[in-house]
DNA sequence: CACCGCGCTGCAATCGATTGCAGACACGGG
DNA sequence: CCCGTGTCTGCAATCGATTGCAGCGCGGTG
């Protein structure tokens, strides 16, 4: 009645170099594809024969503790259940799979403490790098991570050491593609929805609305939401109506803020589109099936997280660290925005 | 110039054993709360303040070599980016890292073939178990998984072999709470968007529509959408409505359908609240912000998460499987619904 | 013919923690 | 005074793969 573990029966390394008859140690220099020019072909026909025919799998721990890699990444964000990041989350784990990598996830709930927590969790799993979403780590992480040895990259975030590699997304021109569009359609009285200036895309895009609408020679009314939601946006975008009765487009800097710019705008008794045109940052899920439709700046956050990755790897296999890379965002044109009156 | 590992500096039980001027062995029983109890206190307090000072982590690669165990689950999704799977991945992540484990990630696609890999990949890296929210595993994976000896807990899906553990919403009392509330404001002509009959959903929550009904004495008129999607829930109900001119109410058997049952509604020049109710299922993110609201049927996705995930823990740690777990579901009722015209 | 070199394979140490077994020591009873 | 018993600690094997080093055999060269 002894409980039936039917995992002793994984063949390991010594078990193929006995079926393949040679030594463990040339069989492990067979399979791998590093050090397998110096055994003679016949014998690597043989080992990889016999590992074939036996189903053999490497052991990660064996391996692992032996060369102190787990070929396992970690990837910390603040709230998987905000749209923003599983799409950063899906494309890391595709292109580190192609690698032969695991992807451990981590979720902080934005709380400092517990990111602390999730952090050295991951490290002491002994993950071979760490992609880190989280907007703020307090406390020097950083510095820390790099003393304990651990290769971090950044992803829609950038490190006020600019050694440190990040994937961010390009909020100037995205923006930019924005402002540009409605100019393009006729708008010249555009206000700008800010997201809170304590986050770093909230100043970033409120500085790029104002360059771009200079670059136009036009000077954009700005008024700052108190946060990313629905209703600070409402509120702000009701005090810009208000202030600037002209408008006839406004930039918001976040879809949830354009959705509250919606409101705000049918409540003055116009439409959305056909009277007040509205675009929003992120291309969230359903903002396509809004009414009208949101034009919005698409962030390639899947590729994103893709390039983050491939970074990563490319750094743990001994390149350079590169610069921060920027990811060109698209403008997703529909329903919301349409020539001014 | 040859490159520098902070990492060699790391402190391993040898170290803490000669601090604190003890054998490894007996340090390790120090640390370990289970063989504790055969070490005196005060060698324990020596090794632990040792352990402490030096700020000694275990390798668990070695650990998990020689035990072999990883202290590491893996979950597989089809569609990270499929708003449902989020909050079951943050729900399993969070129940995990309570009991000391980590979570391993991946996405499938829906492809049988990526699933296999995925799966695979998971099962190399040693992890102690599996969560399973992919929807179709061909192939009886479920059977060959057991052959190898890995835990499994399904979640937001049952398997034909009762004895794998599951963890599922309760569609039969969701659908019944949408059902009731209607008949509650008074309507009696409803009808059902049902899912595609291929999957189980859309078949359980079809099945719970006529139960209901029946329940009330009702009489429920049933098309089935193609896709889970808002196009043919578009075109479901405009066929609903066609054939019922007279119905006040549709329960459709998710989110985007429901989504298709406002078009269809409004297409028919009525208007979706006061003309004709909608409820949907899922709650999904933004429906709040639909005009009108969407009531609908919230399903516990993290809470099942989380659930799978300690009961995963629970059988790893020699509890019995139990039976599948039925999560209750809870309605959200905002604009969408309203007493019959 | 002897020696050297080279290509290939085997030996054994190693990574770090766990654990069965046995030794050391103290104490109490016969 | 000796031995049994029980408590605690140390020894060494072990998990499975990697890798520096040594050895073997063969062929070529002086």
């Amino acid at each position: 009645m002894a409980t039936n573990r039917p995992g002793n029966d994984r063949v390991n390394l010594a078990d193929v170099a006995k079926s393949a008859g040679v030594h463990v140690s040339t069989a492990s220099r067979a399979l791998n594809p590093a050090t397998r020019s110096v055994v003679s072909d016949a014998t690597v026909a043989k080992v990889m024969e016999a590992a074939g025919r036996l189903g053999y799998r490497p052991n990660p721990l064996a391996r692992g503790l032996r060369t102190d890699r787990t070929f396992t990444v970690g990837i910390v964000v603040p709230d998987l259940e905000n749209p923003l990041f599983p799409p950063l989350v899906r494309g890391a784990e595709g292109a580190l799979g192609a690698e032969g990598y695991s992807l451990l996830v981590g979720n902080t709930d934005n709380d400092r403490e517990h990111t602390a927590a999730v952090v050295s969790a991951l490290v002491d799993q002994r993950v071979d790098g760490l992609i880190l979403a989280t907007a703020e780590l307090g406390d020097g992480m950083l510095p820390a991570l790099r003393n304990e040895g651990v290769t971090v990259v950044l992803v829609n975030r950038e490190a006020d050491d600019p050694s440190i590699p990040a994937v961010v997304g390009d909020d100037d021109a995205g923006v930019g593609l924005a402002v540009d569009h409605l100019v393009e359609l006729g708008h010249r009285a555009i206000g700008h929805v800010a997201g809170p200036h304590r986050l770093s895309t909230g100043v970033a895009r409120a500085a790029a609305f104002r360059d771009h609408m200079k670059r136009h020679g036009l000077d954009g009314a700005v008024v700052e939401a108190g946060w990313f939601q629905m209703e600070p946006g409402l509120a702000a975008a009701t005090e810009l109506l208000d202030r600037h009765p002209g408008l006839t487009a406004i930039v918001a800097a976040n879809d949830l803020l354009a959705l509250g710019a919606y409101r705000a705008v049918i409540e003055t008794g116009r439409k959305v589109g056909a009277g007040v045109s509205v675009t929003g940052y992120n291309d969230m899920p359903f903002v396509d099936l809004m009414m009208p439709p949101l034009t919005t700046v698409r962030v390639p956050y899947r590729e994103m997280g893709a390039q983050a990755a491939r970074t990563l790897v490319a750094i743990l296999g001994g390149a350079e660290p590169p610069d921060t890379v920027r990811m060109a965002p698209e403008l997703c044109v529909r329903g919301s925005t349409a020539p001014p009156p």
